[in-house]
DNA sequence: CCCTGATTCGC
DNA sequence: GCGAATCAGG
């Protein structure tokens, strides 16, 4: 059972076409595929005759633009989140977005909380930017806390609730990959 | 330093 | 065809 890193199938081509459709950057869509580096990525967009973007939305930095974006979880504590920026940035043009308004508990515990659970976990005032606002806990509790870990520039994650909060919107229905794993 | 895509070139 | 290394840039 060698996990054989799949190479540019039709589907993970059909994938790559799709995101970097949707505008996201080489390494944010290597994350999505899994399995390839940003290098690979922008390899195959050339050698498919993609390159050439209107919008290249996913340089976050490059455009200057906040990466602050208002998730579900935050809206609910609105009240009381700080004023980062005067003007509210339009969303992110990311595919499936899959936000969980508390951290996603199966019964049957997940090999992902035990490699994530040394993640400095943050408040609301400690919540710096750049830093992860994967929610855990209660918004309304005292306990409540941010994930508080590196977030990839133009999101609002660190790579790992990333990977759980935006999953490829097709084909994931069998391929269950455990975030946080590799 | 963080990041972006583009290109080269050995494999 | 593939992608790491490298380049050029924000």
């Amino acid at each position: 059972m060698t996990e054989a890193v799949p190479s540019w199938t039709d589907e993970r081509v059909d994938l790559l076409r799709r995101l970097w459709d949707d505008g996201l950057s080489a390494s944010q869509i290597a994350l999505q595929i899994g399995g390839v580096s940003r290098n690979a990525v922008i390899g195959k967009v050339h050698r498919l005759g993609l390159s050439g973007r209107v919008k290249p939305i996913g340089a976050a930095s490059a455009l200057g633009r906040r990466k602050e974006d208002l998730v579900p979880a935050e809206v609910a504590l609105e009240s009381v989140v700080v004023i980062e920026e005067p003007t509210l940035p339009e969303p992110p043009a990311i595919v499936a977005h899959r936000p969980a308004p508390d951290f996603p508990k199966p019964p049957q515990a997940v090999a992902e909380p035990v490699a994530l659970a040394v993640s400095e976990r943050v408040t609301i005032m400690d919540l710096r930017d750049s830093m992860c606002r994967w929610p855990m806990g209660d918004p309304t509790s005292p306990e409540f806390r941010f994930c508080g870990g590196r977030a990839i520039t133009g999101l609002p994650y660190c790579t790992q609730h990333a990977q759980i909060a935006y999953q490829p919107a097709a084909e994931r229905k069998r391929d269950r990959r455990v975030a946080g794993f590799r």
